[in-house]
DNA sequence: CTCGTTTAATTACATGCGTAATCTTAATTG
DNA sequence: CAATTAAGATTACGCATGTAATTAAACGAG
């Protein structure tokens, strides 16, 4: 079945944000729209970008002599991977001490409170 | 000023995992409690321990032949470190993405909704 | 058709990690 | 005291990652 989740390596994860935001995208415009808020070297985006091919992170469509690129990993799905790998990893997979955590030690703007609120109040409500 | 904080891999926290649920204790009892958890062979909880004497994760006090080893980091300070990273890797820095991630994605028992909702409880109260 | 240019593919290289095996040294036993 | 053991220190080795440089291929310019 092939479940294993694609790893994205942290770097590579700067890569997938570009095609995120939008696709399909020339190498070209990845590598601009990364140079100036990464500091790296055009060709270390050129790899990156390769690297997420080979993994089947992103597919590729030839457009002439070049090919424009699209995330095939959901950003959705990669952020599921990742909480899911650190609450299990430094939480023993238990949501309240992680929630716990944040609410003592990350600032939480009134903004975020509210939101909070609106999200239990809704789950509350679908479970009566 | 020297404020790195110590990287700790996914294997080394398994044993720090051990260290702070207990300290000091010897290798010898370190071993004993990760073989059968992890699976993994005494030389290589060894050599995690090891390393993490070289990043300064633990220290050493020489008893007799042997040494025993306690945490000097601190398990909140690890949560922290690799909460933070997450939020700021997967969720641009900002909280309730993530919470809202969270609820949406993970399955809450009635009792994280309980512990939720007092959290939220808790803060609006400080606020006003 | 040949050259240069642009993009993609291949190769590079140090460091970290997972996973041990080997070597060394100090204490234990005969 | 010599030999064995047990703990720690050193070395190993392949794969991933960060970070590129080098090589190849393909298309437009002349």
């Amino acid at each position: 079945m092939s479940n294993k989740p694609i790893a994205i390596s942290d770097a590579e994860s700067r890569v997938m944000e570009v095609l995120w935001q939008q696709a399909p995208q020339a190498s070209e415009d990845i590598v601009a729209a990364l140079l100036e808020p990464t500091g790296w070297h055009e060709k270390t985006i050129r790899t990156l970008l390769n690297r997420l091919l080979g993994k089947g992170a992103v597919s590729a469509q030839k457009d002439g002599r070049r090919y424009l690129y699209s995330p095939l990993l959901r950003r959705e799905q990669w952020q599921q991977q990742e909480s899911r790998s650190l609450l299990d990893r430094v939480f023993g997979g238990k949501v309240a001490p992680l929630l716990a955590h944040f609410s003592q030690h990350e600032k939480l703007s009134t903004k975020d409170v509210a939101e909070l609120r609106k999200l239990i109040d809704a789950i509350e409500q679908k479970r009566r």
